[in-house]
DNA sequence: TTCTCTACTGTGAACGCTCACAGAAGCATG
DNA sequence: CATGCTTCTGTGAGCGTTCACAGTAGAGAA
């Protein structure tokens, strides 16, 4: 649209082509950039005008490099598999997050540390101060990135409740273990008895809270937990798969399962399927998320909805918010039951 | 805002800080850190000591305001639906492209310009000079951000070869043709003579091609061609599923379908066995990326693979060879027939 | 009048880095 | 001895912005 009839490549204009253009100060132009505090109406409009006539756009670099802050925000991803990419939560959740720091003109650094060294780097690169704060994607405890980022200070908000680390450090997360006690309840309430589980990994917060939320209804219904309707799963589908035919072996009378998570439940009904058991007639499956996989399976999955668009958009405001100085805060959000055809 | 342990707070070390703990000047440490050439093996060391002991990180928004450079990269996204973000292919490109980059040190800046708004305020922002460069994923043809990018003389490297552009656009793309070829070949080879295909989206590279590549070998085995047998789709699952009760509806006798998406073919799948057509004994199904999404159906896809991983590397380098002040280049790379269960 | 207060504006000095240039040292050549 | 060349090093300037501070003008109070 710029581009000069001479041919030449025109230097982009400055905060001072500006000032000049409107008759003002570099001073009164960067006031105006920054809230319009303390300019005169004139003034103010001047400059406006001034900055849609040479296309001024601020250099971002160059205030950085005064003000100490970056005007960007890192998305953090350190786990070392490449699950989270195969988890459509995981894309919601990305694009959530860019989406909401958009409407603040912020960009989002993707940074994946999966290995030792990477790692390294990366935490290296963001405690040298080129992110303002990080969204920390990490399911596993005991994350050395995050404890290393929660000491150096970086304003830090975690997606899901961190295990391990030292309190303070802020997070939103589902109701993981008031979702779970839903659904277990739904599948109580179809009259099924001998409902099992496949559980996430248990050294991650969604883990811990959905087995105990299954727990707790079953206590509440009377029943008597039964440890050989407990398997363990990895959040993958071929664990859900494994599960289910570990779960089938030991317990052969179930009759309804509680699937930590949806990608599980695909794996789930795979093995299900093999047995010659029907869904739901024979056996309910209930998963978790509410994620792409829940319709993509064959039947359709009832499963726990949790609300991604607002975590993300909640892990922006408090990360902003932290950035701002205010003090850390943990967010729980509620989920929702959708039934479907496999219960 | 790092507060050390000793309770004062630190200000990050300067090249300055460097400088003075290596006995040497600011340029002198300044070449070290730009390629070492010029400086004796002495000051060489005596830098890259003082560099390990003072903890310094280059502050590249200084760096940046006196090279114009950024250091940066954006990933662009112009697609007005979620729908790459659905598609696991997408996931790998970014993944495969984050560590590509991470490899030169970096980092990726993700940018989504879904809406008319976000589109005008990110092409303001790309071609304001904070990156300096694009990889841009955008599958439709006549996108106005691309356009304006390549006027604007912005480095930019498309994931497919875009179609309403003029020419001299760099683009990394797999052989759409060669694998919709194989796929039919394959087909044909089975002794299916009734090969219907699901098209993608018309306006984009992938979708013609594949559609190419189909008629090609009907042709090249003396098949005469029946516009009944293609349908088109969008991607999407539902879209493979409408297509394929539009296919069986239009010709009963089809023995083989050729999808030109794993997604869709899930749907193929679904509207298949809704039908009572059993796969592969009645009807063989080939796709197309072999996604996540190949596996995840029952029975597992036969399909071809495009070879993300070297797509999103050779982005890259296109991209950095570019800015590097290289000319434009066109690379194309070799797809896979890869056998399962659905053929 | 004179003083104070408020609202606004301009100016130099940074921020941390790279770049151009000047100079020094070492060595060979005229 | 001067001269040129190469390799290395230090210095000043400046990138585009914000920030602190010093003003200025005008209004109201003493």
């Amino acid at each position: 649209m710029t581009m000069n009839a001479a041919g030449g490549r025109r230097r982009p204009p400055t905060i001072h082509d500006v000032a000049r253009e409107a008759g003002v100060s570099r001073g009164t132009v960067s006031r105006v950039l920054n809230g319009g505090h303390y300019v005169s109406p004139a003034a103010q409009e001047a400059v406006n005008a001034a900055i849609r006539k040479t296309g001024y756009v601020v250099n971002r670099h160059a205030r950085s490099l005064i003000t100490g802050r970056s005007d960007s925000i890192g998305f953090l991803l350190t786990e070392p598999q490449e699950r989270f990419f195969e988890d459509p939560n995981f894309n919601v959740l990305l694009r959530g997050c860019t989406q909401a720091l958009a409407a603040h003109d912020i960009p989002l650094l993707l940074m994946l540390a999966g290995t030792e060294d990477e790692r390294r780097r990366i935490t290296r690169y963001i405690t040298a101060g080129h992110v303002d704060g990080v969204l920390l994607v990490s399911s596993h405890s005991g994350d050395p990135v995050a404890e290393q980022l929660r000491e150096a200070g970086v304003p830090l908000v975690a997606c899901g409740k961190p295990i391990g680390l030292a309190s303070k450090v802020s997070y939103v997360a589902a109701d993981d273990r008031d979702g779970a006690r839903d659904m277990v309840r739904h599948l109580l309430s179809l009259g099924r008895r001998r409902v099992g589980t496949v559980t996430g990994p248990l050294d991650t917060p969604g883990g811990v809270e959905r087995l105990a939320g299954y727990k707790e209804v079953l206590a509440e219904a009377g029943l008597e937990f039964d440890e050989r309707l407990v398997v363990s799963g990895d959040y993958s589908r071929a664990s859900g798969e494994a599960g289910a035919e570990h779960l089938l072996a030991r317990a052969p009378d179930v009759d309804a399962v509680f699937v930590a998570s949806d990608l599980m439940a695909q794996g789930v009904l795979t093995a299900l399927h093999r047995a010659g058991r029907r869904v739901p007639e024979d056996v309910a499956v209930g998963g978790f998320d509410d994620s792409p996989a829940a319709v993509a399976a064959g039947p359709e999955l009832t499963t726990i909805r949790q609300p991604w668009d607002r975590i993300s958009s909640e892990m922006v405001r408090v990360l902003l918010a932290l950035i701002g100085g205010e003090d850390p805060a943990a967010v729980i959000l509620p989920t929702e039951l959708v039934k479907r055809e496999s219960t």
